[in-house]
DNA sequence: AAGTGGTCTAGACCACAAA
DNA sequence: TTGTGGTCTAGACCACTTG
């Protein structure tokens, strides 16, 4: 987002309104323009218009409602994009080998503290699968996941394809939570991740249902692992 | 993103195509009906099968090309998207009553690990100051800032008001990176975030700057902090 | 060279919310 | 009630990129 490169089009439109706004032409909490008064003054179509102050909008640098105009919010909410890669590409694309090892793979009874979060509809035996994503040889992320039987036919096996890779080309997505936090690694994580016992390292946790819970994942990555962005 | 109710016009567009992928009408890997045979076939204008198509490439869930046309990705890098809130803002918004404390302020010789994250233009000397942001009075997350003098004049102070809310109404904002990471608790930020040594915590490091560094910051949360979207 | 998405335009109507 | 953004349309031209 945010190209500083000079453009045509609803781009020159959505940057001159950038400078304006950082120029403080257009101050945190005034009203701007409408649509038709912008159109006419930087002699395009009011649709340009439209288009250009969307986009700055669906960034959080601009708040639109009907009838009520456009303002420059007071205190920005700014939204910052990530793309969640397969854990294969992640790898490949740092210039790595990608390499995966199943460590456990059967049906159990699905923890309490697991189960609260999967919301409606969740079985109260899962398929467990434990795996470990390896980057030229090294570990570099756990995958501990919980698959609902209906979707993973047990003569699906893990063995050789990870369960991130299979899901996505084989189960219809529907909708997702994802969550970032901080783990601690105890005896167990450190053993299977190669790292010190008490290593901070980044888990991601992600939900995926449909009518019922199809997994629960929390993925955690060996450290010095980081998640960027551009703003 | 992704909705499931009925909609009408480019939303309706959306969803019938969202349904074609889900339900693999348009299979991974398959090109899809160009934009004129999709308008002609669903009977809107093309714009309108532009606009869907576009909201659908930029969830990640279409890849499109001129000439190339539009295909279903066979490994769809998902997007996901997260609030980087004001810090008092993400407290209030808690039902938590948001506190601040100032714990240093000084102008000090950068250290090279963090110099060398800055990019061009970085003085040698910046303000440092550290603060407390405190939820109903419970440590909730240290503010670690590196300002560039030339943007932070020394008659401002950070005693009432953080750096962090300063910054927001004062600064032209230009460009930034952000990334997530996972740190371990020292002595020093055990004492801090009245949390055990050793505990893992979430850290957010952001780098916000024009021709110059105008501003480094970490952000560290206190335990249990987990930052979350919807896919 | 030609096909496909990217974008612009001018006009129109609608939906929502503020006055 | 009325102003403002949200969206649709039909047609047009352009830019990229593949064959």
């Amino acid at each position: 987002m945010t190209e500083t490169g000079t453009q045509t089009g609803w781009q020159a439109v959505r940057d001159e309104a950038l400078r304006r706004i950082r120029a403080r032409d257009w101050p945190p909490g005034a009203r701007i323009p409408d649509e038709a008064d912008l159109a006419a003054e930087l002699g395009c179509a009011r649709a340009t218009v439209n288009r250009a102050l969307r986009a700055l909008a669906e960034d959080g640098l601009l708040e639109r409602r009907r009838k009520g105009g456009t303002r420059v919010p007071l205190t920005p909410v700014r939204r910052a994009t990530f793309s969640i890669p397969i854990i294969r590409q992640d790898i490949e694309a740092r210039g790595l080998t990608a390499g995966y090892r199943l460590l456990a793979d059967a049906v159990e009874t699905v923890p309490e503290a697991v189960r609260a979060t999967l919301g409606p509809n969740a079985p109260a035996r899962m398929r467990h699968v434990i795996a470990l994503h390896l980057a030229d040889g090294a570990p570099f992320c756990l995958e501990d996941r919980w698959l609902n039987p209906a979707h993973a036919p047990e003569a699906v096996r893990f063995d050789t394809l990870s369960a991130n890779e299979w899901l996505v080309g084989n189960v219809t997505f529907a909708e997702g939570r994802l969550s970032f936090g901080a783990v601690t690694a105890d005896a167990d994580l450190a053993a299977r991740l190669c790292c010190a016992p008490g290593a901070a390292l980044l888990a991601l946790d992600r939900r995926t249902r449909a009518e019922a819970p199809i997994t629960a994942v929390r993925l955690i990555y060996a450290p010095g692992y980081r998640l960027e962005t551009v703003l």
